[in-house]
DNA sequence: TTAAACTTTCAAAAATTATTGAAAGTTTAA
DNA sequence: TTAAACTTTCAATAATTTTTGAAAGTTTAA
């Protein structure tokens, strides 16, 4: 397989990975490109390199800007602006961890808490209602603050047991 | 809140999660239903309760069946099927995690394995696309590891150990 | 200033995905 | 058998999401 296969390959699967998850083909496919760019790129570069629109590129941009994993980058001389992503994987995956926690785990944390409090009055339907919301909210709960454990720290012992682990 | 408030709250709120992780929201709301749901359902039964036609009933709740979280249950004298969800969370989660390594990881890890594996031309941009893509995989690779073996034994010494640190 | 270079916005169009409902298929009781 | 009870399939339609492209907005060099 060569350079340009490769590339293109890894883009792809990178898009719709990232539409499997809620995140949109064209935002996915920025980052990839970005992600294995050696230099920072232009909004031209993008287009070009992912025949996409202006505007998409630059909603995707701004996108992934919010998401905090794009920044802009000033090259001296030049008029444009240039882009570059986050290239440490693990900063990249900490990133990510704590924006879909904060956006999607935290929201639904709220509900199942609040689902889970109303007042029992008895009825089987009740009891089994606050019983697996409980369950769940417990459940997201854990798992929320695991992600955040693993996440927030470069190498706490959890971590380097389960690299031990796993080897 | 009542519980038909709350029950309708549970149940949106469990769809529109759904749909941002990629599962179609009348799927997602048919396991919320059955999830809090204190005995088997029927197809009329879901149909009524989440207002959507046969046809979609059908083709969500054969979706849940393959996914392994949803199972048919026969109900003595009665003609219909009956269908219930997996109750235990801890077990769903762990089917949840499973199917999505299957179906989502595992073919990623395929490409970016192959995609780091090109031969280096000496080019930067050469350079960078191994070495980016090297560093996903492996992160990738141990996500995945560190997932299926949270997920695969109920009660092992690192979720014990992290529950006690989480307290 | 002004005008060229560049970016953002957003209504319309295109693409994708979900849903419907009725016909076809299947199962079971009699 | 057969016909009623039930489920599945799938082409058509609806809903949602993404993308476009041109106009409006912004910045900067001169």
């Amino acid at each position: 397989m060569e350079y340009q296969e490769a590339k293109e390959k890894f883009i792809n699967t990178w898009g719709s990975l990232g539409s499997l998850w809620g995140i949109n083909k064209a935002m996915a496919q920025i980052q990839a490109l970005l992600f294995i760019s050696p230099k920072a790129l232009s909004m031209e570069d993008i287009m070009e390199e992912l025949q996409i629109s202006r505007g998409n590129t630059s909603m995707n941009l701004r996108q992934l800007m919010d998401w905090g994993i794009v920044s802009k980058e000033l090259v001296p001389g030049e008029r444009k602006e240039f882009f570059t992503t986050q290239k440490d994987v693990q900063e990249l995956a900490r990133i990510v961890a704590k924006e879909r926690s904060r956006r999607e785990i935290q929201p639904v944390v709220k509900v199942l808490q609040e689902v889970s409090s109303i007042k029992d009055d008895g009825t089987e339907k009740t009891k089994e209602l606050i019983k697996q919301t409980q369950a769940l909210h417990e459940l997201t709960e854990s798992a929320d603050a695991m992600l955040n454990t693993l996440v927030n720290q470069k190498q706490n012992w959890i971590t380097k047991s389960l690299v031990k682990l796993l080897k």
